[in-house]
DNA sequence: ACACACCCTGTAGCCGCTCCAGGGTCAAGG
DNA sequence: CCTTGACCCTGGAGCGGCTACAGGGTGTGT
């Protein structure tokens, strides 16, 4: 009766790559599922669901400690969600200091673009000039508060 | 005459750890310096100097071939700088993005918090229930969009 | 003689995938 | 019966930008 589906269907049901949900099992995100006598993946509806879950939460830009702690209080269903609210506020609380991180370091790349309007000779560019500066604003110090965050949003692909 | 330092004071002179300085070197983007017989890096202050505008790079997000480009630029006195702009624009552009997708993120993760006013037990909690239902908008869909971006700024150590 | 601060190389780990090599399984078509 | 092709498996490497550690050497002071 249980309709079970193997990777490749459950990939196309979720737009999920196979490998990706390899991973996530890999990563104990997902639960290994039965196997079939040749060994292929078996997927229940349950399993389904639970993928879904974990890509909504991944839209949601949360990390896998995040996202296991979620999974924990879902099965926990008498435990009190007090957890869930706060995980979710620091969540928020992190999304918004990247966004005023990276609007600062906007801020920043604007008006050394604005420093070049012409093209010139590098030589002479105000921009390689300003970059070349010891004592330009507190960038450097900045340097330190994004840390960990640098170039990671890089183009896809 | 030339003063030279070793790795220590460099990193202290600049902020910057030993291992990244290393690590910056075996990437390409800082000179491999003499060495002292006893094997030790000996730099020059144009090696500090350009650790600083590495630096100053890094803390506008800017990634190491970014950087490369702009070191190149900036040993080519006689070329023309419009490329230097055109990279900047670009970098602008992507941090730009990045903020937008954080920003649609931050509204659906407030959005999503204030389902949830009271503590209640897990099974009840209209957080778990939102994340679990397959219909909640075109939250999936903004998965592929913030692709490679998520879990980028995970907060430092 | 020893402690201690500093330096070296090389390797592995972090996150969230992505891709690849090298194989097995199974149904349809010649 | 054999091949083709779509699908599946495992295990390992690679990305960026570091960080950390193991296991050693060097140089100064007490």
């Amino acid at each position: 009766m249980e309709t079970t589906m193997r990777i490749g269907e459950l990939g196309r049901a979720t737009g999920v790559e196979i490998e990706t949900i390899r991973y996530y099992e890999k990563a104990g995100l997902l639960p290994g599922p039965a196997r079939t006598q040749n060994g292929y993946r078996a997927y229940s509806q349950a399993h389904l669901e639970q993928l879904a879950f974990i890509r909504r939460c991944r839209a949601l830009d949360m990390a896998q400690d995040e996202i296991r702690d979620l999974l924990l209080f879902k099965s926990q269903p008498e435990a009190n969600c007090e957890c869930v609210n706060t995980l979710l506020d620091e969540h928020i609380a992190h999304v918004a200091t990247r966004i005023a991180e990276l609007q600062g370091l906007e801020a920043q790349l604007r008006s050394l673009r604005a420093q070049c309007k012409k093209i010139r000779k590098a030589r002479d560019c105000a921009i390689l000039q300003e970059l070349a500066q010891p004592d330009a604003k507190p960038v450097v110090k900045a340097a330190s508060h994004v840390k960990g965050a640098a170039g990671a949003h890089r183009r896809g692909k």
